[in-house]
DNA sequence: CGAATGACAGATTTCAATATCTGTCATTCG
DNA sequence: CGAATGACAGATATTGAAATCTGTCATTCG
């Protein structure tokens, strides 16, 4: 299936699970699926990752790191912040409503993972809600915002926002009425943000 | 198990169902069951509820109007519209903290009861975003709010505050530090609603 | 000698036979 | 005569035996 010869890196068998979810979804994606889409015993992936739990929480690492980096670039970039703090959370609208709509049940098995890997959802929340925590600051500092606790904003941020980010609510991106919903809450966020 | 001498009514039967879903829970909570419970048989519950799914969104409704009807209290009342609202979300948070704390079990069931029915829930969704609708209207007229569109801006609110009553953030709601986030989150809201 | 293998025990899942439930309706009961 | 019953057919759920999977480790391979 993959070329054999070249080396077993954590990063390859990584994919090969993601293909593996693909092809069978979750419920039926077992270790030795892996170890035979790498054409290696599944012994082999247990040198690599302890536990079969060990394996999905690392896959579902790599799936919301892909996320937080393409906000990244939003986070760093040179926007004035009231847009920067708009086009971030459209931005992450975006990927998750595309990751939702382009294959719903690759999105449906990652949904599951993030459900039996808290620490790992944890974890993740608290890289984006850092990120905010930046574009809060700065916006304090250039005074177009009025907050109290950066961090604890950044956090109700978050949480106010999370009909657009959270997958329970992946059912409802697709409505015609989302982006107008998006754009109400936004809104009043940001109205709240903002000096008096 | 009733006083099989009272006449049969809707809202017997409907009693008798939640104490069978108490009893039982939702997954072997039987029409049989609720028979029994009143001492008739299963073909007379029939004659009142033309189905299983029937007589559970009955149930389900009832539950959900149980909630609608504390928070048209605060609704109705007289208090200054930014202390009403805080109060409504408040109240909305309690209710819903409470159901979940005080019979974890039974909010369980009801929580895969609503899942099954959307309607009702949409219906519920309409009554409270009614409420909030009032709210800011009110608001409005006396200067405290500035608001674009009304509907649009009380779902606006609805949904922001979706961690502190959507049950699938209920594991949340026992954590210390949930208050805290729940005042962030409102605060937020209301100085978004606040003229400038 | 370190990386890979595959046989193995215990845990988990699958599947098909069996039991229970839903919804109907001809009949009974008051 | 209208409300309640319970036998029944088809649908759904339960159960336990068989199959598969997870995780280990003594052995093999390069």
């Amino acid at each position: 299936m993959a070329p054999p010869t070249e080396a077993l890196t954590p990063e390859r068998i990584l994919e090969a699970t993601e293909e593996v979810l693909r092809r069978h979804g979750v419920a039926k994606a077992t270790v030795v699926d892996v170890a035979r889409a790498l054409g290696v015993s599944h012994g082999t992936v247990y040198r690599h990752f302890r536990t079969k739990a060990a394996l999905r929480e690392a896959v579902t690492k790599r799936w919301l790191d892909r996320t937080t980096a393409v906000l990244a670039d939003v986070t760093s970039g040179s926007e004035e912040p009231a847009a920067k703090l708009r086009h971030w959370l459209a931005a992450l609208f975006d990927a998750k409503r595309h990751k939702a709509g382009d294959d719903p049940e690759l999105f449906d098995t990652y949904t599951v993972l993030t459900n039996e890997n808290s620490a790992a959802v944890d974890a993740h929340i608290g890289d984006l809600t850092g990120q905010l925590t930046a574009i809060l600051q700065e916006g304090v500092e250039r005074g177009v915002f009025e907050v109290g606790d950066l961090a604890a904003t950044a956090r109700a941020v978050f949480e106010s926002t999370a009909h657009f980010h959270d997958p329970v609510y992946a059912p409802q991106w697709s409505r015609p009425d989302a982006p107008a919903a998006f754009d109400a809450v936004t809104s009043l966020v940001l109205r709240g943000l903002t000096p008096r």
